[in-house]
DNA sequence: AACAACGGGCTTTTT
DNA sequence: GCCCGTTGTT
């Protein structure tokens, strides 16, 4: 077992003590996975039967990557056989084969969000209610967070606080849509991602005798990203381990960043009170960053009072200190990271892919895709819209679902005049209606409408039937045949295919590259366990699809490239470089954030996730301006640059020029670097007390013809006041930068006579 | 029933 | 600035 040498102390411990409950918390970069592979690894060598280990992982990803690592230790035969996925994949599977045991048919469709929005979408109609109140999104976001926390929807409209909660903004009937979204996902035979989790407490807790299954079944459970779960996760794992209790939870209550999708840090502080006798231990030497990273990493997070205490240190050299980069807009910010990357990669022995740029939101990624792509730098985007989310992909696995669960609503809807075959709107209204009417889905009306035409014209009848037929005809070989041949005939006999080649416009041509490379996904699927006997389906297929997200298919060629994502997809991840841009108030920390504390605290642990990643060196930037919605907005600098110990930061930061250079710099996109006098340095702690305190420089004193002084503008002159407090806006003329709109309260103005 | 033109709303973050 | 959905036109 020579692996155990390489562990440190309490690395050593939670590997070893592998009986009973046990919490792990790790610090950033503390070798977490580690622990948990060779935990694994050493379960099995110690003649634990891998078919009895479940490991729940974050991601498909980390899950995948697990595996062969664990392969590695104890050779990849037996690393095979264990459980390891995600909550919603894993529960999905063990949910096909017991479905009938809740009424579902075990072809279940699994909706995602924008399914689900979809049919909200028409309920809200349906039940005449205001869609300008009662937005899919929001509605969707209530109800998701009720199923989290296992409120059902009769629970819902029981449940006074929630209720009162509806009915103060304005949306007393979302209990009822909730209740009618279940109905029709039930009679669709669709579940969504929440339902997967839900669904399963509703299995173990009306059907022990399946429970018990499980329980003899996985006789070790191990949780990744604890912090991340929510209720209705922690119970399965709950229930699942109460026989024996062998459990271990690893989890880092500092990176826990999911809060908004209902992610419970409860259920880490409160594991002491489910396993009195539990083991904690704690990973504190972080072995990926400087020390100047780790130590400016524990100075911001210190600011939050929710957290566990823990010391993270490091023996790494004490490397760079964090560059701050400001530019005059987003346009420049993305030059300055462009040009940054490039002057390290021609100096220093890097690759591309040593170079991350991080950021809040995926609508950043445009100014960055710019600049580098002029410089030829290759980058890979991650996040955004997602393969398996764009049109021509979900049209041609809505035929999949169609034909795997005739009921699946969503499918149908997509998919019935799709490739145009000449049922038109009115037609398909009709359906709709009657199937809400007779309370049947929408196949079942379609399938028999040769009884009752419904007033629908006999040539749409007959064309509404040939439709029929070919969905039916391919469900028969659904089970018997192989998944590729079958689902390539599909492409073409829908004349997806067919409609798709005769696009030649450039986004035709890329439409059917997708369909050619899910079809190519689809050949991998199915030949993957050749040699088993078991052949996989398609509707095995849409199960792994469902819950894939654009992470988990790295392909070869995007190996060498810059990478670009939001923070959350960036969790668990680092690089040698990393870039952490848009650090400006109401874009980071959000905007959205600003109103309570606890979400703060969640933006705040989010930047500690950024800075994190980085093993050498982090660089912090922010513009002065950026266009949103369409129109250009001023920024202030993020508090969280405030935040950071000042000597933790580097003196110099790049500036891009100034603006009276506009004509030239798009062609040049030089930078300048000089020293700023210290005087004018963000982090400057003098004038920067306001931006906690709300209160600030939002004072009487500050009306029209007053000069003041900005930390970053230089000298000014006020010409203008508007709006309320807390939101008074000055309208300020600065000689050097030209008139600039900043809201008092984050400007930080100062008077001078 | 199919297509073109216009307008509104949007930005958190993801399984 | 962009994407989506709705409206109006043939």
């Amino acid at each position: 077992m020579g692996y155990l040498d390489e562990l440190n102390p309490p690395q050593l411990e939670a590997v070893t003590n592998t009986e009973g409950p046990c919490m792990v918390i790790a610090g950033a970069g503390s070798g977490k996975t580690r622990v948990l592979t060779y935990r694994i690894a050493h379960l099995i060598e110690k003649g634990v039967d891998p078919f009895s280990i479940l490991s729940l992982t974050f991601t498909n990803k980390a899950a995948k990557e697990m595996k062969e690592r664990i392969g590695k230790v104890i050779g990849g035969s037996e690393a095979r056989n264990i459980w390891m996925g995600t909550f919603h994949s894993v529960f999905a599977r063990i949910l096909r084969s017991e479905a009938h045991h809740i009424g579902y048919p075990q072809n279940f469709t699994i909706y995602d969000t924008q399914d689900s929005k979809n049919l909200i979408k028409s309920i809200v109609k349906e039940f005449g209610l205001d869609d300008k109140l009662y937005k899919p999104g929001i509605v969707y976001n209530r109800i998701s967070s009720a199923k989290n926390n296992l409120i059902s929807a009769q629970g819902y409209l029981e449940n006074i606080t929630i209720m009162a909660d509806d009915r103060s903004a304005g949306r007393p009937k979302i209990g009822e849509v909730y209740r009618a979204y279940q109905t029709r996902c039930f009679r669709a035979g669709a579940m969504d991602f929440d339902d997967l989790l839900f669904k399963t407490n509703i299995l173990f807790r009306d059907h022990l005798e399946v429970l018990y299954k499980y329980q003899q079944r996985f006789k070790y459970l191990l949780v990744d990203e604890y912090q991340d779960t929510n209720y209705s996760q922690y119970l399965i794992v709950k229930k699942l381990v109460s026989a024996n209790e062998n459990l271990v939870v690893v989890g880092d209550d500092a990176q826990s960043i999911y809060a908004f999708r209902g992610a419970n840090i409860e259920n880490i502080l409160n594991f002491k009170k489910d396993y009195p006798d539990y083991k904690l231990y704690k990973l504190e030497q972080n072995y990926r960053s400087t020390k100047v990273i780790v130590q400016a990493a524990n100075s911001i997070i210190k600011k939050n009072k929710d957290q566990i205490e823990k010391k993270v240190w490091t023996d790494n050299i004490e490397g760079e200190k964090l560059k701050v980069v400001r530019t005059l807009s987003d346009n420049e910010e993305g030059k300055a990271i462009a040009n940054s990357i490039y002057e390290i990669k021609n100096n220093e022995n890097t690759s591309f892919k040593d170079f991350a740029i991080l950021y809040r939101t995926n609508a950043q990624s445009r100014s960055f895709e710019e600049s580098l792509r002029r410089l030829n730098i290759p980058y890979k985007i991650y996040g955004g819209l997602s393969f398996y989310q764009r049109k021509e992909i979900k049209d041609l696995l809505s035929y999949y679902r169609l034909i795997a669960n005739h009921n699946d609503e969503e499918a149908f809807k997509r998919v019935i005049n799709y490739p145009k075959r000449g049922i038109g709107k009115t037609s398909i209204d009709n359906l709709i209606i009657a199937a809400s009417q007779e309370n049947k889905s929408l196949w079942e009306v379609a399938n028999s409408l040769s009884q009752n035409t419904l007033g629908i014209n006999k040539g749409t009848v007959s064309k509404i039937s040939d439709f029929c037929t070919m969905i039916q005809s391919f469900t028969v070989r659904l089970e018997t045949e192989n998944a590729y041949d079958l689902g390539k005939e599909i492409a073409t006999s829908s004349g997806i295919l067919r409609d798709l080649y005769a696009d030649k416009t450039p986004e035709g041509v890329s439409r059917y590259d997708n369909i050619q490379e899910l079809l190519n996904g689809l050949k991998e699927f199915t030949d993957q366990d050749e040699g088993i006997d078991i052949q996989p389906t398609l509707s095995d297929f849409l199960i792994d699809v469902a819950l894939l997200t654009n992470a988990d298919n790295d392909k070869e060629e995007d190996l060498n490239k810059v990478v670009m994502m939001t923070i959350h997809s960036a969790k668990g991840l680092e690089f040698p470089y990393v870039y952490i841009v848009g650090l400006e108030e109401n874009l980071f920390p959000s905007q959205m954030s600003l109103t309570t504390r606890s979400d703060l605290e969640e933006e705040r642990r989010l930047f500690y996730v950024a800075l994190t990643r980085a093993e050498k060196q982090a660089t912090l930037s922010y513009a002065t301006s950026r266009y949103r919605w369409g129109s250009l907005i001023n920024c202030e600098p993020s508090r969280f640059i405030d935040e950071i110990d000042p000597k933790f930061l580097d003196q110099e930061t790049i500036v891009s020029p100034r603006k009276q250079a506009s004509s030239s710099e798009r062609k040049s996109g030089f930078e300048m670097k000089f020293n700023k006098p210290a005087a004018t340095l963000p982090n400057m702690k003098k004038v920067s007390a306001t931006s906690s305190s709300g209160g600030g420089s939002d004072n009487k004193n500050m009306v029209v013809g007053v000069n003041v002084r900005h930390a970053k503008f230089g000298k000014g002159k006020i010409v203008n006041i508007e709006g309320a407090y807390p939101n008074r806006k000055a309208t300020v003329f600065f000689p050097n930068v030209g008139q600039k709109q900043l809201l008092l309260k984050f400007a930080k103005l100062e008077i001078i006579d």
